[in-house]
DNA sequence: GGCCAGGTGCGTA
DNA sequence: TACGCACCTGGC
């Protein structure tokens, strides 16, 4: 895999920016339209192709990439590209490889829907979130629509966020923030019956009672989901996707409606997510996207 | 106006 | 253990 590195950077109306070459399997446009975070919107290019802007690790950023795959970072220089981006994207990861393990998991010879499904999803790359960001997001998420889920996230991070350091957009509420506020005050977002789940995970991650860093570390995956699990409202799905995206655990294979329409259509039985090991989960977006966006 | 949206907790067999 | 159902809300 060729290394994505710096090509350029530069200064646009006061805005740092970072241009990246060698970024290949990379899409901007999948990696944000898969559903795996909230917090960014579609904005007009400044050099055509498509582009991304939102807040993530407390910074604002936009993602921009032209029609030949380059990459460019605005809100950003070379050394916060080296030190944030490149990990928070995934790039440093051989995704080639893992398309190739991906597709030969369940059949040695190469499974045909494992084919599709890789190259419907082609381009993805898991982001790697703040784990509490990704942990509360998904307990909005339950029983709850994209449009909606955003909306809400976005008040949440109006009402109880801090500036960003530009000043340009808030940060993610701390859970001491949200434990803070109330149950009351929660439900006054719009957040319905899940306002009782924000405010229980937000009070026990800021009382230490769950300790998220921990949880990132540990090796054993089912300890993992057994802790998410013990905060009202998270079932196997929202701790499977906060730990997917929030905690780097890629073995973490949710499965939502979506999946059990692909099990249903595609697969007598299964598939087994364990023979997918590790890539357990960049092969159930991979589906997901196929089931969800078509081809 | 009823139904649904990338689930979960709870009550009932 | 295994279902079925309610659940806040906004959009169609």
């Amino acid at each position: 895999m060729e290394k994505p590195y710096v090509v350029n950077e530069g200064n646009t109306d006061g805005l740092p920016f970072v241009e990246i070459a060698g970024v290949g399997n990379f899409s901007v446009f999948k990696t944000f339209d898969c559903g795996q975070c909230f917090r960014f919107d579609p904005t007009a290019p400044r050099r055509g192709g498509y582009a991304v802007s939102g807040v993530a690790l407390g910074r604002t950023v936009s993602f921009e990439q032209t029609a030949d795959g380059a990459l460019t970072v605005y809100g950003a220089d070379a050394r916060d590209f080296e030190k944030i981006w490149l990990s928070y994207l995934s790039l440093d990861t051989d995704y080639d490889e893992i398309d190739r393990a991906v597709t030969t998991a369940l059949d040695p010879d190469g499974c045909a829907v494992m084919r599709r499904a890789a190259e419907a999803g082609r381009g993805i790359r898991i982001l790697r979130q703040d784990p509490w960001e990704a942990l509360c997001s998904f307990i909005v998420s339950q029983n709850n629509n994209i449009p909606r889920i955003k909306k809400i996230i976005a008040a949440m991070c109006g009402a109880y966020g801090e500036d960003t350091e530009d000043g340009r957009g808030k940060a993610f509420p701390t859970a001491r923030a949200l434990a803070d506020a109330g149950e009351e005050a929660i439900f006054a977002l719009r957040t319905g019956f899940r306002a009782k789940y924000i405010t229980d995970a937000a009070r026990r991650v800021a009382d230490g009672e769950i300790d998220l860093a921990a949880v990132a570390r540990e090796e054993d995956f089912s300890l993992c989901e057994a802790e998410l699990m013990k905060i009202k409202g998270v079932g196997p799905k929202v701790a499977d996707c906060a730990l997917l995206f929030g905690f780097g655990k890629t073995e973490a294979y949710p499965v939502d409606v979506w999946m059990k329409k692909v099990a249903a259509r595609h697969f007598a039985s299964g598939p087994d997510p364990r023979l997918f090991g590790k890539y357990a989960g960049i092969a159930q977006q991979y589906l997901f996207y196929m089931e969800r966006y078509g081809t």
